[in-house]
DNA sequence: CTTCTCTTCGTAATCGATTTCAAATCATCG
DNA sequence: CGATGATTTGAAATCGATTACGAAGAGAAG
């Protein structure tokens, strides 16, 4: 832990700390024997560069920072994969932040990699924005993921929620002709909530069936809002025949609570979601989804954003949005096997 | 992206940067007055501290990195969480390093890591040690979590796998009449595939069966390898009535290969393994598994690291094992809701 | 041989905060 | 009132690397 500088190599030497600062950057002026030395001696003395003194004066950490909502989702699992394997790949580090849905640890955590000086962020927002207010003061260069933040203008790159929503619904009806389909979504102060209840009602209005409010609850993306609020509409009089849940964990809820009321799925309830659960899915293919490429956005989130970091000036932002894929498996009511709807 | 420094403010009150210094840094002698103009300006100037900086001083960069194999394992991912929530509720930040199970990218992240200045590391290794060889000679803090190094001491936390795996071979001869048990485990240079081979060995001697080492192989902890020699060994001719897989993603890899056999577990391969598949056991709670406590392990994992970090003088190596909760369910043979064995 | 250019290298400033040491201020008291 | 000790504050060094600027040396051209 004592530290070896480039002041001991310099010493050790005879010549100056500049010459083996540049000797060991690469490419700058450094007669091609002296370079030799500077890097034998450098590894004879075992010496790693302090990378923090580097970026205090090149102003940059090379590392980026990933806001994510929840780790335990293979959906974020995946975005995270995608973005650290990009960024590493580019010789960033990446620091994850799991915010727990929890708008308040989001802020906490945007301060905070503010003072670390990262160079970037990808960010998955729990919150409508507000958190994310000192990054837009800073000019810190930002890629949002999954989910957009209408207040700011961003790079972004989320999937194509409005139709996969309209897809899953348009197959509960057209194929399996339900009119009553309930909707658990996500919060509505985010981006892909609102978009597949629009999504959800575009179906709808297609097939002339009326939009019930009282059909549609917006809480949050977690298994027990799936639970509790499938747990209430089970037990009314007249049940829908079919469920949208907003996203796998609210999928969960549901399934746990048709169990406890002793309803099976998808003949007493058929059940469509978005997101996949992956090795769930692999060994009990169950859940009709829209499966969006996860790993693919994080990874092009992050070079999104090195992009900016690299300095290129690029004046408007872009707007990536990848189409999910759907797959039918059991819980819409289709068998195992049949064909897979066109997305 | 300008920067507002301690200059700016000192500037501002015609006070010196070391001051000002003292004030924001909490319980220095500044005079109250002194400290609430300072705090006042700061927030007005829009100050936010510069970390690098601060780090680079004080030889602590409030980091420490958490290397993993595997970011797709819920097993994992939770000994992330536990890590993560620790260490932020002691104002450390976590830097993730997933290295996929292949030691060459570990050996890159312990020299990053190096560079970057943590100040400690968790480390689930995935090598023989030799990868680890730079933090030992740096005398860098380091928590072996999940999988101890035999070459070196460090404080480690893991769990039982030895009797966990007793525990579960025991079941399978004691309660289901098993003989014939393939193991499928991991690479015998990681300490859980060595010691879940062990206590396999020993619930066979204890019940005066014999160890053919044909029914054994190791591999590495993925699914594709289950699915490989699943495959094989249930093509021959005389296949095992049981299957001990190594970790959750081979006894995935182990269904698959029954399920293209046209084999039904458990009637016709019974199949026990370590870790639980989280969101896929909530759906459909099929595995009989050790269940080790992930969270626990990571959360653990950084207590210890953070005493080592602040300084405290401990001189023996600490070794916290925590073993596994066995939960029996359907792939063992037995009938769901049957009686829970106790560890 | 002088002058000029090009390569190579050293001096010193710099990044932003912390910290040591000493100076300045203040209060207290004989 | 001056001495003593406690509080506050400032000047300057420091962490380790980068870099602007200029000097020294080598080689080329006249």
């Amino acid at each position: 832990m004592k530290g070896v500088t480039i002041y001991d190599i310099a010493k050790e030497l005879g010549v100056s700390p500049a010459t083996v600062s540049r000797a060991l950057s690469g490419s700058d002026k450094v007669k091609e024997e002296t370079r030799r030395k500077i890097a034998e001696t450098a590894k004879r003395l075992n010496y790693t560069p302090n990378y923090l003194a580097r970026s205090l004066k090149k102003k940059q950490s090379y590392t980026i920072a990933l806001i994510i909502s929840d780790v335990t989702n293979p959906f974020f699992t995946n975005v995270a994969r995608g973005v650290e394997d990009t960024a590493s790949r580019f010789g960033f580090n990446t620091i994850f932040c799991n915010t727990d849905e929890d708008p308040d640890k989001e802020r906490v955590y945007v301060d905070l990699m503010l003072k670390k000086m990262v160079d970037g962020l990808v960010v998955s927002s729990c919150g409508d924005g507000r958190t994310l207010l000192p990054l837009k003061e800073k000019g810190m260069p930002v890629v949002l993921v999954d989910r957009k933040v209408g207040k700011f203008h961003w790079d972004c790159v989320v999937g194509d929620s409005e139709g996969g929503a309209y897809t899953l619904t348009r197959h509960l009806i057209e194929v399996h002709g339900h009119k009553e389909i309930a909707v658990l979504a996500g919060p509505l102060t985010i981006s892909t909530s609102a978009e597949r209840i629009a999504g959800y009602k575009r179906a709808l209005i297609e097939f002339g069936l009326p939009f019930r409010s009282e059909l549609v609850t917006a809480g949050y993306y977690k298994e027990d809002f799936g639970y509790r609020i499938a747990k209430d509409f089970l037990s009314g009089e007249k049940r829908p025949q079919a469920c949208f849940a907003g996203n796998n964990f609210i999928a969960i809820g549901v399934v746990r609570a048709a169990q406890e009321h002793g309803l099976r799925i998808p003949e007493d309830l058929a059940l469509v979601t978005f997101d996949d659960l992956e090795l769930a899915s692999l060994l009990f293919p169950f859940f009709t989804v829209a499966k969006q490429p996860a790993y693919t956005m994080g990874s092009l989130a992050t070079q999104l954003l090195l992009e900016r970091i690299g300095g290129e000036k690029i004046k408007e932002n872009r707007e990536v949005v990848l189409k999910p894929e759907i797959i039918i498996r059991r819980s819409c009511g289709c068998e195992p096997g049949k064909q897979v709807l066109s997305g």
